[in-house]
DNA sequence: GGCATGTGTATTTTT
DNA sequence: TACACATGCC
């Protein structure tokens, strides 16, 4: 009663809560309760009187974070959710390195790039040092990012990183060494820091002496969500942090990892007894989620992967029903069987918030969002394209950083292309005017800051006065001719937009200090810019007035907002999911059905799930078959998918798939049942399939006859 | 140099 | 569908 954090738990959840000093090390299986045994342990913290802001809460997104600490707020009665740390590794470090980033050599004030400006960056780079130009086709600047990313997360050897994972690049691996020495370099000049960096660093700050026991000393308990979810870099940084102290709780499943393509590694979790000496070990295997027919399933599809923790998940949810595996002709009817069925569920009274439709790639819905859209079935979808990479936002973004860091490149390389009559060339030079990234610009990095206009550089400082910003204040740039105009426009706009004190983000309350003064809001400062911004953005794009409905929402979002470089952050750090693909008109009850990929869904439940394209090839998707290790990732996330399901769960495989990439009418693929789906498995499911089913294979087979034939008759047609 | 146009080619998942 | 690259015209 006086503690009802610890109402309702089983007995390994109690011990877990009530687990005092030390390494603990929780293995949670899905549904087993985790998220709520870790919100009562910060509950039991803090009701212990262990300070708030002395307990930091790691988890996979912000939201699950402020989840679990305000269900402990509630719980305890003590309302002190703001001042606990919780998020992401990245956001925390984000946070850290503004306090302590100077022991690093840090300037104040770096901005955070994200995925897409990292490819940019290289993009940039690859275009200068001209690489490969007449040879064969040269890795694109996604690949490098993911490249790059994952030797840097990894700390593997380049070549090995090739080798194992990129194979049909490893003859690159000698140009891809200035590439990317070029990237850091760059990096630094320009004050950004990609989302690898900010762990790297967050490692570093830990492993320098003094500072290092200054940051880890700040926390008395760190709790860790999804353990299994992390690389290499984030246990150095978590040894790091409890050097002194050892109170660590980590949470995780390893049958649930399904990251490694991030560097994620399973060894985290299995080794942790071995790196922190006197762990606790408590296992969760009572599923309070699921009914049994579904954990049966689920189990069954585990049986076969190698080395695992946990054990089988029992649930005294006892029930008849099973999960259904319907066979469907083709894509389109496996869109309207589950259309069909979302609906019945509707009406029996599950609302569409309750259900979700689960799939292993984000464009494996793209059939079934015209199809809901089509019906008039409101939905969200998550993971898949965000609303902050569409260009337009990109764009607006792309001013408050360059207001929020004067040197950052890629910022004003996008504001400057944007203009008519300025290309990438012209971008350059004036960039090279301005001094942007001089002035931490490495030596030999001088490559293309055009000389046109030295300008007095003051190198190495980052003082007001030979700010980009102010050279850029100060005019007398050479132009293009045909963009004179709408720089001076810039001009102004930006020069409005100055002049905001910026926050004190040094302090824990920074939300607390008011911008003095008559520098304009946030919220001023984009309507200015959009005010620049709608004449060059309806010259870009042709679908503007689609696109303005994101630029709306963006100052929406902005109005919660009060630091420019606070906004700036989290929305690269904390990203919205895309809140403007509502299908329909809104409904009164603001509800909808989740179609999310597999590993978006991590962590989320819902009464009815519906996992489409059960077939070989999209899951396990045949670009991680090359080997066990992939495969067994595979499972595990087909297993994620499987046991998001309380009550209903439906599995969707369509027998065939039409290529229409290779544009030869109607020709199609006759597809393979997934292959974790094994006789033992099947055993356990209703197979069902539709009237249309039972001869589809002499169908199929008189299909792929005359489509045969149609091919070859191409040959002397056109 | 910029810009419009045409061609060939791809590898999925996210902080 | 988007991106990288080539070509031709201003």
């Amino acid at each position: 009663m006086s503690e009802p954090w610890l109402e309702g738990l089983n007995e390994q959840q109690r011990e877990a809560v009530k687990h005092g000093d030390g390494p603990l090390l929780i293995i949670a299986g899905a549904g087993t309760g985790k998220t709520r045994t870790l919100a009562s342990r910060v509950a039991e913290l803090l009701h212990r009187g262990v300070p708030p802001e002395r307990i930091l809460l790691l988890t996979f997104t912000r939201r699950a974070a402020a989840e679990m600490i305000s269900r402990a707020d509630h719980q305890t009665g003590l309302k002190v959710s703001t001042r606990v740390w919780g998020g992401t590794f990245h956001a925390v470090s984000n946070r850290l390195l503004r306090i302590y980033g100077r022991a690093l050599g840090l300037p104040d004030g770096f901005t955070v790039m994200d995925q897409s400006d990292s490819a940019d960056m290289m993009s940039l780079i690859r275009n200068e040092l001209g690489v490969a130009k007449d040879t064969k086709r040269f890795p694109n600047k996604n690949t490098l990012v993911a490249i790059y990313s994952r030797t840097v997360n990894s700390q593997d050897k380049l070549a090995d990183v090739l080798e194992r994972h990129f194979p049909w690049c490893a003859d690159w691996e000698e140009e891809l060494v200035p590439i990317f020495d070029r990237y850091v370099d760059r990096k630094r000049a320009s004050n950004v820091m990609d989302y690898d960096d900010l762990l790297l660093h967050w490692k570093l700050l830990c492993e320098r002496p003094g500072v290092g026991d200054n940051v880890a000393g700040r926390f008395d308990h760190i709790l860790v969500d999804e353990y299994q979810d992390t690389n290499i870099v984030q246990a150095d940084i978590l040894a790091g942090m409890r050097r002194r102290n050892k109170n660590i709780c980590v949470v995780g499943d390893d049958a649930q990892s399904i990251y490694s393509f991030r560097a994620a590694t399973i060894r985290n979790i299995l080794d942790f007894p071995q790196r922190f000496p006197g762990t606790r070990v408590i296992t969760l295997e009572q599923n309070y989620r699921s009914i049994q027919p579904i954990l049966d399933l689920s189990n069954a599809v585990m049986e076969r992967a190698k080395e695992r923790y946990t054990k089988n998940l029992w649930s005294t949810r006892a029930a008849e029903r099973r999960p259904a595996l319907y066979y469907c002709m083709d894509e389109s009817e496996q869109c309207g069987l589950v259309c069909e069925r979302v609906l019945e569920h509707l009406e029996q009274g599950i609302p569409l918030r309750q259900q979700a439709v689960l799939f292993r790639a984000g464009h494996h819905s793209d059939a079934l969002e015209v199809e809901l859209m089509q019906r008039r079935i409101p939905f969200r979808k998550f993971g898949g394209l965000k609303f902050i990479e569409s260009a337009h936002i990109k764009d607006m973004l792309a001013f408050l950083r360059v207001l929020e860091n004067p040197h950052d490149e890629i910022s004003w390389f996008r504001i400057l292309c944007m203009m008519k009559g300025m290309g990438p060339q012209w971008a350059r030079r004036v960039m090279g005017q301005l001094g942007v990234r001089r002035h931490l610009a490495a030596e030999g990095d001088e490559l293309d800051a055009a000389p046109d206009r030295p300008a007095g550089v003051g190198q190495g400082q980052a003082g007001e006065m030979v700010s980009p910003l102010s050279r850029f204040f100060a005019g007398k740039l050479r132009v293009p001719p045909d963009s004179e105009e709408t720089i001076t426009e810039l001009r102004k706009a930006m020069k409005d937009c100055y002049g905001v004190e910026e926050l004190d983000e040094e302090s824990d309350e920074a939300e607390s200090v008011v911008a003095a003064g008559s520098s304009p809001t946030l919220a001023v400062q984009i309507q200015r810019l959009r005010h620049y911004y709608e004449p060059v953005f309806k010259t870009i794009y042709d679908n503007w007035q689609v696109r303005i409905r994101d630029i709306e929402q963006l100052e929406q979002i902005a109005g919660r907002f009060r630091s420019r470089r606070r906004f700036v952050a989290d929305l690269t750090l904390d990203p919205p999911n895309s809140t403007s693909d509502l299908a329909g008109p809104p409904y009164l009850d603001d509800d909808y059905l989740i179609l999310s990929t597999m590993h978006s869904a991590k962590g989320c439940e819902w009464t009815s799930v519906y996992v489409i394209h059960a077939a070989d090839g999209m899951i396990p998707s045949d670009m991680a078959t090359k080997d066990e290790v992939q495969i067994d990732e595979e499972r595990r996330l087909f297993y994620v998918a499987l046991t998001r399901a309380k009550d209903w769960l439906y599995v969707y495989f369509p027998l065939r798939y039409y290529h229409v990439k290779h544009r030869t009418g109607d020709a199609h693929n006759i597809a393979q049942l997934t292959r974790f789906l094994p006789k033992k498995a099947l055993a356990l499911l209703d197979q069902r399939s539709s009237e249309s089913l039972p001869s589809l294979g002499a169908e199929l087979r008189a299909r792929s006859r005359s489509e045969i034939d149609a091919q070859f008759k191409q040959r002397w047609r056109s």
